[in-house]
DNA sequence: ACAACCTTATCAAAGCTGTGTCAAGGTTGG
DNA sequence: CCAACCTTGACACAGCTTTGATAAGGTTGT
Protein backbone atom coordinates (compact mmCIF):
# COMPACT_ATOMS: atom_id res chain seq x y z
CA UNK A 1 0.00 0.00 0.00
CA UNK A 2 1.48 3.23 -0.70
CA UNK A 3 -0.96 6.05 0.69
CA UNK A 4 -0.79 6.48 4.35
CA UNK A 5 -3.96 7.60 6.76
CA UNK A 6 -3.25 10.79 8.77
CA UNK A 7 -1.97 9.19 12.21
CA UNK A 8 0.52 7.01 10.07
CA UNK A 9 1.76 10.34 7.91
CA UNK A 10 2.12 11.54 11.54
CA UNK A 11 3.54 8.61 12.84
CA UNK A 12 6.37 8.66 10.03
CA UNK A 13 7.24 12.08 9.10
CA UNK A 14 7.73 13.41 13.19
CA UNK A 15 4.44 15.55 13.16
CA UNK A 16 1.29 15.15 14.85
CA UNK A 17 -2.44 14.70 13.51
CA UNK A 18 -3.32 18.19 14.50
CA UNK A 19 -0.37 19.96 12.88
CA UNK A 20 -0.60 17.37 9.69
CA UNK A 21 -3.96 20.06 9.14
CA UNK A 22 -2.54 23.02 9.72
CA UNK A 23 0.19 22.71 7.43
CA UNK A 24 -2.64 21.67 5.18
CA UNK A 25 -4.66 24.54 6.16
CA UNK A 26 -1.78 27.19 5.35
CA UNK A 27 -1.51 25.57 1.96
CA UNK A 28 1.90 24.08 1.70
CA UNK A 29 1.02 20.19 1.51
CA UNK A 30 -2.37 18.86 0.62
CA UNK A 31 -2.69 15.20 0.39
CA UNK A 32 -5.09 13.70 -1.90
CA UNK A 33 -8.51 12.62 -0.70
CA UNK A 34 -10.07 9.40 -0.78
CA UNK A 35 -14.00 9.49 -1.63
CA UNK A 36 -15.38 9.55 1.87
CA UNK A 37 -12.78 12.56 3.08
CA UNK A 38 -9.82 10.81 4.51
CA UNK A 39 -6.77 12.14 3.65
CA UNK A 40 -4.07 9.98 1.83
CA UNK A 41 -0.16 11.18 2.34
CA UNK A 42 1.90 9.65 0.05
CA UNK A 43 5.51 9.01 -0.49
CA UNK A 44 6.30 12.20 -2.01
CA UNK A 45 4.22 13.92 0.08
CA UNK A 46 5.77 12.17 3.38
CA UNK A 47 9.32 13.36 1.94
CA UNK A 48 8.28 16.93 2.08
CA UNK A 49 6.79 16.56 5.20
CA UNK A 50 10.15 15.21 6.65
CA UNK A 51 11.80 17.76 4.30
CA UNK A 52 9.80 20.73 5.91
CA UNK A 53 11.19 20.10 8.75
CA UNK A 54 14.42 20.18 8.40
CA UNK A 55 14.01 23.60 6.07
CA UNK A 56 12.20 25.06 9.31
CA UNK A 57 14.95 23.82 11.87
CA UNK A 58 18.09 24.57 9.80
CA UNK A 59 17.14 28.07 8.95
CA UNK A 60 15.17 29.17 12.20
CA UNK A 61 11.86 30.06 10.18
CA UNK A 62 8.38 29.40 10.36
CA UNK A 63 5.55 28.13 9.41
CA UNK A 64 4.12 31.31 8.18
CA UNK A 65 7.23 32.30 6.40
CA UNK A 66 7.11 29.19 4.02
CA UNK A 67 3.43 29.80 3.27
CA UNK A 68 4.39 33.79 2.36
CA UNK A 69 7.27 32.30 0.23
CA UNK A 70 4.50 29.98 -1.55
CA UNK A 71 2.30 32.99 -1.89
CA UNK A 72 5.40 35.04 -3.02
CA UNK A 73 5.61 32.52 -5.66
CA UNK A 74 2.34 32.14 -6.59
CA UNK A 75 1.05 35.66 -6.97
CA UNK A 76 2.69 37.08 -9.42
CA UNK A 77 1.48 40.75 -8.73
CA UNK A 78 2.72 40.70 -5.20
CA UNK A 79 6.06 39.27 -6.07
CA UNK A 80 6.69 42.27 -8.39
CA UNK A 81 5.15 44.68 -5.83
CA UNK A 82 7.61 43.43 -2.72
CA UNK A 83 10.45 42.97 -5.18
CA UNK A 84 10.24 46.13 -6.41
CA UNK A 85 10.20 47.90 -3.48
CA UNK A 86 13.22 46.09 -1.97
CA UNK A 87 14.87 46.66 -5.00
CA UNK A 88 15.01 50.35 -4.05
CA UNK A 89 17.28 49.30 -1.39
CA UNK A 90 21.04 49.21 -1.91
CA UNK A 91 21.52 51.94 1.01
CA UNK A 92 24.06 53.96 0.03
CA UNK A 93 22.92 56.70 2.26
CA UNK A 94 26.01 59.07 1.41
CA UNK A 95 25.66 58.62 -2.18
CA UNK A 96 23.26 60.22 -2.71
CA UNK A 97 22.04 63.31 -0.75
CA UNK A 98 18.89 64.63 -0.33
CA UNK A 99 18.92 68.13 -2.11
CA UNK A 100 20.56 66.05 -4.85
CA UNK A 101 17.51 63.34 -5.37
CA UNK A 102 15.12 67.19 -5.09
CA UNK A 103 17.24 68.05 -7.95
CA UNK A 104 17.10 64.70 -10.22
CA UNK A 105 13.01 64.89 -9.00
CA UNK A 106 12.77 68.33 -10.80
CA UNK A 107 14.80 67.77 -13.74
CA UNK A 108 12.71 64.64 -14.14
CA UNK A 109 9.47 66.75 -13.73
CA UNK A 110 10.75 69.28 -16.83
CA UNK A 111 11.84 66.26 -19.08
CA UNK A 112 8.43 64.65 -18.92
CA UNK A 113 6.57 67.86 -19.74
CA UNK A 114 8.74 68.50 -22.37
CA UNK A 115 8.58 65.16 -23.69
CA UNK A 116 4.80 65.50 -23.22
CA UNK A 117 4.71 68.60 -25.25
CA UNK A 118 7.21 67.53 -27.83
CA UNK A 119 6.41 64.11 -28.82
CA UNK A 120 3.02 62.83 -28.12
CA UNK A 121 3.29 59.17 -30.25
CA UNK A 122 4.29 57.28 -26.88
CA UNK A 123 3.49 53.75 -26.39
CA UNK A 124 2.33 54.39 -22.49
CA UNK A 125 2.45 50.20 -21.44
CA UNK A 126 1.18 51.04 -18.08
CA UNK B 1 18.07 71.01 5.75
CA UNK B 2 16.65 68.04 4.03
CA UNK B 3 16.25 65.60 6.43
CA UNK B 4 13.77 65.18 8.89
CA UNK B 5 13.67 64.06 12.40
CA UNK B 6 11.90 60.96 13.63
CA UNK B 7 8.79 63.18 14.76
CA UNK B 8 8.86 65.04 11.20
CA UNK B 9 8.60 61.81 9.35
CA UNK B 10 6.63 60.43 11.07
CA UNK B 11 3.69 63.18 10.21
CA UNK B 12 4.34 63.09 6.68
CA UNK B 13 4.26 59.60 6.32
CA UNK B 14 1.17 58.32 8.71
CA UNK B 15 3.36 56.25 10.14
CA UNK B 16 4.16 57.08 14.27
CA UNK B 17 7.40 57.46 15.62
CA UNK B 18 7.34 54.30 17.64
CA UNK B 19 6.88 52.40 14.21
CA UNK B 20 9.52 54.11 12.30
CA UNK B 21 11.62 52.35 14.92
CA UNK B 22 10.27 49.33 14.89
CA UNK B 23 10.73 49.73 11.04
CA UNK B 24 14.58 49.68 11.74
CA UNK B 25 14.37 47.39 13.99
CA UNK B 26 13.47 45.02 11.67
CA UNK B 27 15.67 45.91 9.06
CA UNK B 28 13.73 47.55 6.32
CA UNK B 29 14.57 51.26 6.46
CA UNK B 30 17.57 52.52 8.50
CA UNK B 31 17.62 55.89 8.11
CA UNK B 32 21.30 57.97 8.18
CA UNK B 33 22.43 59.48 12.11
CA UNK B 34 23.75 62.65 13.30
CA UNK B 35 26.45 62.70 14.77
CA UNK B 36 24.39 62.48 18.59
CA UNK B 37 22.50 59.75 17.21
CA UNK B 38 19.29 60.99 15.98
CA UNK B 39 17.58 59.78 13.17
CA UNK B 40 17.50 61.31 10.09
CA UNK B 41 14.98 60.31 7.38
CA UNK B 42 15.82 62.12 3.66
CA UNK B 43 13.42 62.03 0.51
CA UNK B 44 14.28 59.02 -0.42
CA UNK B 45 13.58 57.02 2.86
CA UNK B 46 10.10 59.20 3.26
CA UNK B 47 9.22 57.78 -0.12
CA UNK B 48 9.99 54.66 1.27
CA UNK B 49 7.77 54.44 3.94
CA UNK B 50 5.19 55.98 1.96
CA UNK B 51 5.31 52.95 -0.80
CA UNK B 52 5.72 50.34 2.59
CA UNK B 53 2.20 51.54 3.72
CA UNK B 54 0.80 50.85 0.18
CA UNK B 55 2.21 48.12 -0.19
CA UNK B 56 1.02 46.61 2.92
CA UNK B 57 -2.32 47.60 2.80
CA UNK B 58 -2.78 46.93 -0.97
CA UNK B 59 -1.90 43.32 -0.66
CA UNK B 60 -2.79 41.92 2.77
CA UNK B 61 0.67 41.22 3.94
CA UNK B 62 2.62 42.67 7.30
CA UNK B 63 5.68 43.96 7.70
CA UNK B 64 7.25 40.85 9.19
CA UNK B 65 6.33 39.31 5.70
CA UNK B 66 8.26 42.03 3.97
CA UNK B 67 11.33 40.97 6.22
CA UNK B 68 11.19 37.94 5.43
CA UNK B 69 11.13 38.78 2.04
CA UNK B 70 13.86 40.67 2.33
CA UNK B 71 15.85 38.03 4.29
CA UNK B 72 14.94 35.89 1.29
CA UNK B 73 16.58 37.88 -1.10
CA UNK B 74 20.16 38.26 1.05
CA UNK B 75 19.95 35.17 2.73
CA UNK B 76 21.45 32.78 -0.67
CA UNK B 77 21.54 29.62 1.67
CA UNK B 78 17.65 30.32 2.79
CA UNK B 79 16.55 31.72 -0.40
CA UNK B 80 17.73 28.24 -2.29
CA UNK B 81 16.35 25.60 0.56
CA UNK B 82 12.84 27.58 0.33
CA UNK B 83 13.12 27.67 -3.44
CA UNK B 84 13.98 23.76 -3.86
CA UNK B 85 11.24 22.76 -1.25
CA UNK B 86 8.93 24.66 -2.72
CA UNK B 87 9.96 23.50 -6.68
CA UNK B 88 8.53 19.86 -5.77
CA UNK B 89 5.08 21.50 -5.36
CA UNK B 90 3.32 21.41 -8.61
CA UNK B 91 0.97 18.29 -7.70
CA UNK B 92 -1.70 17.71 -10.30
CA UNK B 93 -3.70 16.00 -7.64
CA UNK B 94 -6.30 14.86 -9.75
CA UNK B 95 -3.98 12.65 -12.06
CA UNK B 96 -2.34 10.17 -10.06
CA UNK B 97 -3.99 10.14 -6.85
CA UNK B 98 -7.47 9.07 -8.31
CA UNK B 99 -6.59 6.04 -9.84
CA UNK B 100 -3.81 5.10 -7.21
CA UNK B 101 -6.17 5.20 -4.38
CA UNK B 102 -8.70 2.76 -6.10
CA UNK B 103 -5.64 0.33 -6.61
CA UNK B 104 -5.32 0.73 -3.23
CA UNK B 105 -9.21 -0.01 -2.56
CA UNK B 106 -9.19 -2.78 -4.65
CA UNK B 107 -6.14 -4.31 -3.45
CA UNK B 108 -7.06 -4.09 -0.24
CA UNK B 109 -10.88 -6.49 -1.56
CA UNK B 110 -7.94 -8.60 -3.14
CA UNK B 111 -10.52 -7.78 -6.28
CA UNK B 112 -10.85 -7.84 -9.99
CA UNK B 113 -7.11 -6.05 -10.42
CA UNK B 114 -7.20 -6.81 -14.18
CA UNK B 115 -9.81 -4.58 -14.87
CA UNK B 116 -7.78 -1.91 -13.92
CA UNK B 117 -3.86 -3.64 -15.55
CA UNK B 118 -5.91 -3.61 -18.93
CA UNK B 119 -7.28 -0.20 -18.58
CA UNK B 120 -4.58 1.90 -17.02
CA UNK B 121 -3.23 3.55 -20.52
CA UNK B 122 -4.49 7.16 -19.44
CA UNK B 123 -3.73 10.50 -21.06
CA UNK B 124 -2.08 12.33 -18.11
CA UNK B 125 -3.14 15.54 -19.92
CA UNK B 126 -2.71 18.45 -17.49
C1' DA C 1 18.94 77.50 30.80
C1' DC C 2 15.02 75.87 29.40
C1' DA C 3 11.55 73.89 26.32
C1' DA C 4 11.27 70.72 23.07
C1' DC C 5 13.14 67.68 20.93
C1' DC C 6 15.99 63.15 20.59
C1' DT C 7 17.92 58.50 22.40
C1' DT C 8 17.45 53.56 24.52
C1' DA C 9 15.01 50.44 27.57
C1' DT C 10 11.07 48.58 29.74
C1' DC C 11 6.26 47.42 30.82
C1' DA C 12 1.81 46.35 28.75
C1' DA C 13 -2.08 45.24 25.95
C1' DA C 14 -4.08 43.31 21.77
C1' DG C 15 -3.65 40.02 18.28
C1' DC C 16 -1.75 36.20 15.71
C1' DT C 17 0.70 31.35 15.60
C1' DG C 18 1.42 27.02 16.74
C1' DT C 19 -0.32 23.27 19.18
C1' DG C 20 -3.28 20.24 22.27
C1' DT C 21 -7.63 18.45 23.33
C1' DC C 22 -12.25 17.42 23.14
C1' DA C 23 -16.95 16.80 20.92
C1' DA C 24 -20.26 15.21 17.43
C1' DG C 25 -20.58 12.55 13.69
C1' DG C 26 -19.11 9.59 9.26
C1' DT C 27 -16.24 5.20 7.47
C1' DT C 28 -14.30 0.91 7.59
C1' DG C 29 -12.97 -3.82 8.31
C1' DG C 30 -13.57 -7.94 10.89
C1' DC D 1 -22.56 -4.05 14.67
C1' DC D 2 -18.74 -2.51 16.98
C1' DA D 3 -14.00 -0.80 17.77
C1' DA D 4 -11.01 2.02 15.78
C1' DC D 5 -10.21 4.84 12.73
C1' DC D 6 -11.38 9.34 10.12
C1' DT D 7 -13.71 14.15 9.51
C1' DT D 8 -14.67 19.28 10.87
C1' DG D 9 -15.25 22.62 14.43
C1' DA D 10 -14.52 24.78 18.74
C1' DC D 11 -12.20 26.12 23.08
C1' DA D 12 -7.75 26.94 25.19
C1' DC D 13 -3.21 28.27 26.18
C1' DA D 14 1.80 29.61 25.73
C1' DG D 15 4.59 32.44 23.21
C1' DC D 16 5.69 35.71 19.78
C1' DT D 17 4.52 40.17 17.12
C1' DT D 18 2.88 44.59 16.82
C1' DT D 19 2.01 48.80 18.90
C1' DG D 20 1.56 52.27 22.67
C1' DA D 21 3.08 54.54 26.90
C1' DT D 22 6.42 55.94 30.03
C1' DA D 23 10.92 56.63 32.20
C1' DA D 24 15.72 58.26 32.55
C1' DG D 25 18.81 60.73 30.29
C1' DG D 26 21.39 63.36 26.14
C1' DT D 27 21.08 67.37 22.38
C1' DT D 28 19.70 71.63 20.50
C1' DG D 29 18.21 76.18 19.34
C1' DT D 30 16.91 80.48 20.98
Amino acid sequence: MEALTIHEAAQTTGWTPRMLRYIERIGLIEPARTESGYRHYGAGELQRLRTLRELLAEHEIGLGDVAFALRLRRDEALSGAVGSWLEAEPQRPEAVSADRWLRWEQEKHARIIDALTTNETMETAA
